[in-house]
RNA sequence: GUGGCUAUGGUGUAACGGUUAACACUGGAGCUUGUGGAGCUCUCGAUCAGGGUUCGAUUCCCUGUAGCCACC
């Protein structure tokens, strides 16, 4: 018995919207879902009881940075990170792949620029020099074994292979994880999309193969693979077409797109997965993406937008985003948006610009939950409309009142 | 009361007598998509008042006013 089933309800085509029903070890969520995001096993500012109440069915954690701190064993000790933060139910964790990317990847700059430091480390590929990376900004440097990197923390070095991600996040033991990938810049030439696709290929047969390796684990966790290929379609169908034929229990698209590349990466990523597993879209959740992944079979979100968004005064409401710390809002007393009274939303915008002016730890609190319940609603709403097969029209009467805001 | 010192955006500081008075914070706005309680980008805003010297004064001189310090 795997330890994810997943259920569809509706729209079983490939390539067209559908809901449907995750299980997990730790409980079931609906889909399409998004999972909120807490990286350090916090969803920051707010308590695992306040996301329960708002709705949320399942959060996002991430490798590296609890790898970094407060270290796996930790977690694993505590009893795993259910356990260990207080949430009870369906949890993920990201690989850690990402952060090849966003630390800022030294492959931007030409990995060959990159010449030997620390002689004899055999730990350590003698193209890494953490200087030269570090004169660039960057913090992490890709080779064919994997990945080295620097702690943004204390400047560290580390070194991560799909083998050691799968190990780490073993440990975490969150329901369902991902396979050690490399996100490439959309900057980076074809050439270069080709290799990484190739690269995070062979990668996820490595990560596939340690998790096979964990018996006591495998029953316990979901392993999904990551598709790449940038924003060409050919890259992407062939390396979704190679991780579809690996024996994952669901499969994530990665990347990073420019918002006109979204809908044809995606196009070309989903036509090669089986329908009967869960497709996860890697770090998006702009409603207007949203939209556009479950248009196009998407189940699965994660985004920090709503949480990064809410800690710097930034609201989201049906006729658009709002920025509280904005002067038309010192004295605005009319309440957040009232849907199902939760507790937050009977404060005023008047009192949470106060709040933010005043830089009260409240603010960024009040703020997460208001947009939390927001996408999760949103979520909702979207799961209803594809089984009441009126997702477009909904999808469109939405989108008319939240475009038409012009911040 | 006497002497000395100081007066530049809301605040704190710059500017050999010489372009459009600079910088930081604040104020006004924007950006944020597998986290970034951060950061970045724009932007409003000032020479205490009145005389004088000079081609030209934030800068030098005088008076007033205000503040700080010291002394009877």
């Amino acid at each position: 018995m795997r330890p994810l089933q997943f259920k569809l309800e509706s729209g079983e085509r490939s390539g067209a919207p559908r809901a449907g029903l995750v299980e997990t070890p730790h409980g079931s969520f609906n889909t399409p879902a998004l999972a909120v995001v807490g990286t350090k096993a916090t969803v920051k500012g707010v308590l695992p009881k306040e996301l329960k109440a708002i709705g949320a069915e399942i959060l996002l954690a991430n490798t590296y940075h609890l790898f970094l701190q407060p270290g796996e064993a930790v977690v694993k000790d505590a009893g795993g990170l259910h356990a260990f933060m207080g949430w009870n139910g369906p949890l993920i964790t990201d690989s850690g792949g990402f952060q090849v990317f966003s630390l800022g990847a030294g492959f931007e700059k030409g990995v060959s620029k990159f010449v030997g430091v620390k002689e004899g480390d055999a730990s350590v590929p003698s193209v890494y020099d953490p200087d030269t990376a570090t004169e660039h900004g960057k913090l992490a440097i890709v080779d064919d074994e994997g990945v080295s990197f620097t702690s943004h923390l204390d400047g560290t070095l580390y070194r991560f292979t799909p083998e050691r991600s799968v190990e780490i996040q073993h440990d975490l033991g969150a329901d369902i994880f991902f396979a050690f990938d490399e996100c490439t810049s959309p900057h980076a030439p074809r050439e270069y999309q080709k290799e990484a696709a190739l690269r995070t290929e062979r990668w996820a047969k490595r990560s596939l193969s340690a998790h096979r390796a964990n018996i006591r684990a495998q029953s316990k966790q979901a392993l999904f693979g990551i598709v790449q290929g940038g924003r060409y379609p050919d890259i992407r169908a062939e390396n979704a077409r190679a991780i579809a034929e690996m024996d994952f229990d669901g499969f994530g698209i990665g990347g990073s797109f420019s918002k006109e590349d979204l809908g044809i990466a995606l196009e070309a990523a989903i036509e090669p997965l089986p329908d009967n597993k869960p497709r996860h879209l890697l770090g998006i959740g702009e409603p207007e993406d949203i939209f556009e992944g479950v248009s196009r079979g998407i189940d699965m979100f994660d985004c920090v937008q709503p949480t990064r968004l809410a800690r710097t005064g930034v609201l989201y409401t049906r006729q658009g985003k709002i920025n509280l710390l904005n002067e038309k809002y010192i004295r605005d007393y009319s309440p957040l948006d009232t849907e199902d009274g939760q507790d937050y939303e009977k404060f005023s915008k008047a009192y949470l610009a106060h709040l933010f002016r005043a830089r009260e730890m409240l603010a960024g609190s009040i703020a997460s939950l208001h947009n939390l319940h927001f996408i999760v609603s949103l979520m909702k709403d979207i799961r209803i409309s594809i089984l009441e097969g009126r997702f477009e029209e909904f999808r469109t009467s939405f989108l008319a009142t939240y475009r038409s805001a012009g911040t």
